[in-house]
DNA sequence: TAAACATATTAACATATGTTCATGTGTTAT
DNA sequence: ATAACACATGAACATATGTTAATATGTTTA
């Protein structure tokens, strides 16, 4: 079971009930398949709300749908370049925690209870 | 907007189903408000089921609840000292995704749409 | 063994959430 | 200006999810 060190125990001592909503809020948008599908798939780079439903097989509304949410929750930004926007992750920390998670679920990892 | 490096590619193109549905749960328990200020305050080291209930100011049956989803989606691990159990988070991937989102929080941050 | 304590489980309920369909807004080309 | 394209939004519905209350399991002390 993983501990923390001293500096970044002060930084959790200072978590005021708005830092944690945003947090929850983050992670529950995350935390959906569809919407995880999605921002994985703008890990490597921006794409179109168009190309990014066609190679998901989704309607674009509801690819649209959820970009709406992730972008306010800044889990994702936009960029419009003519007709179409082009939509990535926020910035280094978003995508280094992806890749934090997919080492994680990689490992073999045992179940314990006691 | 940010990308991501050769390799780090490489990983992202290697996701089979099953690796997304597993990091859609982790992340999807993450995202309740109570599960999370519960892994938060683990982090600094492990805690008891009643302890983190008092500290919440949780029934102790809410608390174990959420810790069975954690336990079974390995993000937290439970360790039996005589009548207690003692939770924390699972591994240093996991606690260092909490500490990168809280870099993410903490920076200024602009919306844009475009 | 029995009683007391700590944690776990089950069933039930109220609410939240993802998806669809229809419609609206913005941008480029004819 | 109008049409065509890309994206965004609103309302409605079916399902999933957090919480509670009641009951059960496991562990230590008397």
């Amino acid at each position: 079971m993983s501990k923390v060190t001293q500096p970044q125990a002060a930084r959790l001592a200072s978590l005021d009930d708005d830092t944690v909503s945003q947090l929850a809020e983050m992670f529950r948008l995350m935390g959906d398949p569809t919407r995880l599908r999605i921002i994985l798939g703008c890990l490597p780079g921006p794409r179109s709300v168009g190309d990014i439903a066609q190679r998901l097989g989704l309607s674009s509304s509801l690819v649209s749908h959820h970009l709406r949410l992730l972008r306010a929750a800044r889990v994702m930004r936009g960029r419009r370049r003519g007709k179409q926007v082009y939509y990535g992750v926020a910035d280094e920390h978003i995508s280094r925690v992806f890749l934090d998670m997919l080492d994680h679920v990689a490992e073999p990892g045992g179940h314990d209870v006691a």
